[in-house]
DNA sequence: TCCGCGTATGACAACGTTATCCTATAAGCC
DNA sequence: GGCTTATAGGATAACGTTGTCATACGCGGA
């Protein structure tokens, strides 16, 4: 794949008769160099352009002081005329920045990653960083090889963990064995050990299920996310805590097991309607599980929202495309990755927590519950 | 962000005795070179360890010929014992490869961007490639120049486009001058001009349509995609295409305008049912179409698929999650992904087309019309 | 006048690889 | 034996930036 392989064509003749094959080629490095017509921009042509020293350039370039307004602004008209672009690959290599952050998921919902994608990315886009994405898979045996090799290969400037491996004591470990800046998303351990972007999900999950109260709901069944998931235990606390609080007791009977996806929503409700006391209404931890619940409950002919009400978390795409739409917490998914960034590109070197709000957001499938 | 600035302050006390203030450090460059405990290993390390040349190293990292068996393996294993990574930096910089390829989307689908990256990003690992993921707006006005940068500052080995930026001649135009392979993935035009991997749309479409023929529809409702996708236009080809060899004639009346997005499916679907003569089956350009045309005939109350029959095309999460789960085209957009990649890494630099198979996956959506 | 200091600029050595050229050895052939 | 050829490996110059250090100038104060 070599792309510039055939731009030199016409200049070295095979016939040439200057160049006995046997000997080198009789021209100096200098003439040998390569076809000029084609070549890079470099900071050479600038400083000549500007007729300065290629250090003024890189001072221009790199915003530091001791640069004269007048020669500044030669230097821009070289640069912009020239369409003139630094290496970063130079950069990176002389100086101690690669204007590279890294991004690393191993996570199953799309709706999560793209909005996460696009949070990081429009924050390095605002200060000229480039996004190097890692899809990974969080039990594979060569995951830390993996990482290590990113990070060194690449000489990243700061790296983004997204659930659940922001969560991986080993994956951390690793990464503050390399002295490189780390933020999280959404951890759940070790909160202080590095910057984080997150929500409040104890709260969320509460706020939810105190709502659910308030419509009059006494029996409310949850489905639970992912065991590996910080925020599955959270969210499962949120709910807990609302039930103690209105003085309805916990019962772990309405709790069924999930895995942050449709199916685990799909087997979940059926265990939880094949109760004798099936619950009013359910809280899923994902609007995955939730869209789940409302097949399952589509299935049995179950009427939503009157004869159950179903609540989701997340509020993606999937929450107003379902039916009836989802009540569903509504959480700054691209905000979060934006948050994320700039604590890495915009933020000190020092340890932040960025707490972002969420918001509860009602929909169809909840009401007040059928009297009978 | 300077993530080794803290890492040298043990070597030089600042009341240092041998180093006046005013004068240079007096050491030479090579002692001044750094702190070496934490500092990087560099291939200069793995060939002392290895007792060989850097220029062998290199030789045995590049899988060049004339190593001898014996001294490859001692180059490895000295690899392997001090876990050395080649700096990306260095190797793009000295050579004439980078080692990165860029993905360019503006796709509003989570669940497309998602998988295409997921299998550019698989074809990537394979060959030790870095995925630069970017994400733009085909219509800002920057568009040409942030794209220039990339190619330019990354110098990029490839580039995969994805619709609909794989149809805008100014990108291709852009990327043309720069002279670096290219494939895009589904382009509607210049079939010959880059490589690219694609699905057969039109039969795709044909097939889907033919099959709703099979069960007797003989009113068939289209929904198309947005305007800026060649896909979209050969979607309506193939729909067409089937109708007139059916015989049923092509009836633009039951053609509605989407954008390959929920909102424009409900609008789609109120306009086509609210006719005289509505049809018995609606086909949608996406599923994420189909999933508004289900929900605008499920606040109509129609019963599906009995009183309407609803397909899709993608196959996406949503086809299974939606109520009646779709009847839809499957799309290989992770083999698309992968084939992309594919073509960039291990194809020779010749331009080159792939045509992967797409199926047509029947689920509860499509039934028999109801007699009546 | 001389020194010191802040500002502005340049020369040149890194940075860690690959590419080019060169040398050394061993084998094969006349 | 001498020549050529294939194999193996080394020395050194790029690559395009940034970092370090040196230098030049102008100005204020001793």
């Amino acid at each position: 794949m070599p792309a510039g392989a055939h731009l030199c064509q016409t200049e070295l003749p095979d016939n040439d008769p200057i160049r006995p094959a046997t000997f080198g080629t009789g021209r100096t490095p200098a003439q040998e160099k390569r076809c000029t017509r084609m070549s890079r921009v470099t900071i050479k042509d600038v400083s000549k352009a500007a007729r300065v020293s290629i250090k003024t350039v890189s001072r221009v370039l790199n915003k530091e002081r001791y640069v004269s307004e007048e020669t500044r602004i030669r230097v821009e008209e070289a640069v912009a005329q020239l369409n003139y672009h630094p290496s970063l690959a130079a950069r990176t290599l002389a100086g101690h920045r690669s204007f590279q952050i890294g991004l690393i998921h191993d996570n199953p919902s799309p709706f999560y990653i793209y909005n996460m994608q696009a949070g990081v990315g429009q924050r390095c886009r605002e200060s000229g960083y480039r996004m190097i994405v890692q899809p990974c898979d969080i039990a594979a045996p060569g995951l830390l090889g993996d990482i290590g090799a990113l990070v060194d290969q690449v000489q990243l400037d700061g790296i983004i963990v997204t659930p659940p491996v922001s969560d991986s004591v080993e994956v951390l470990a690793e990464l503050e064995r390399r002295r490189i800046p780390i933020v999280r998303v959404q951890p759940g351990t070790d909160l202080t050990a590095t910057s984080a972007a997150s929500i409040d999900n104890v709260q969320a999950a509460d706020d939810m299920t105190s709502y659910l109260i308030s419509l009059g709901h006494r029996r409310i069944g949850f489905v639970s996310g992912h065991a590996g998931y910080a925020a599955s235990t959270q969210r499962l606390t949120g709910y807990r805590q609302a039930l103690l609080r209105a003085g309805l007791g916990y019962d772990a009977a309405l709790v069924a097991p999930g895995r942050f996806d449709f199916q685990s929503g799909v087997e979940a409700a059926e265990a939880l309607l094949a109760m004798d006391h099936p619950p009013t209404a359910i809280f899923a931890s994902s609007d995955e599980i939730a869209a789940g619940v409302l097949a399952a409950a589509h299935r049995k002919g179950i009427g939503m929202p009157r004869d159950l009400s179903v609540a989701g978390f997340d509020d993606n795409d999937l929450a107003q495309v379902v039916w009836p739409p989802l009540t569903t917490i509504r959480q700054p998914v691209h905000a979060l990755g934006y948050a994320a960034a700039d604590l890495l590109i915009g933020a000190a070197d020092r340890i932040e927590r960025r707490l972002l709000a969420h918001e509860l957001i009602v929909r169809g499938s909840t009401s007040a519950p059928d009297e009978g």
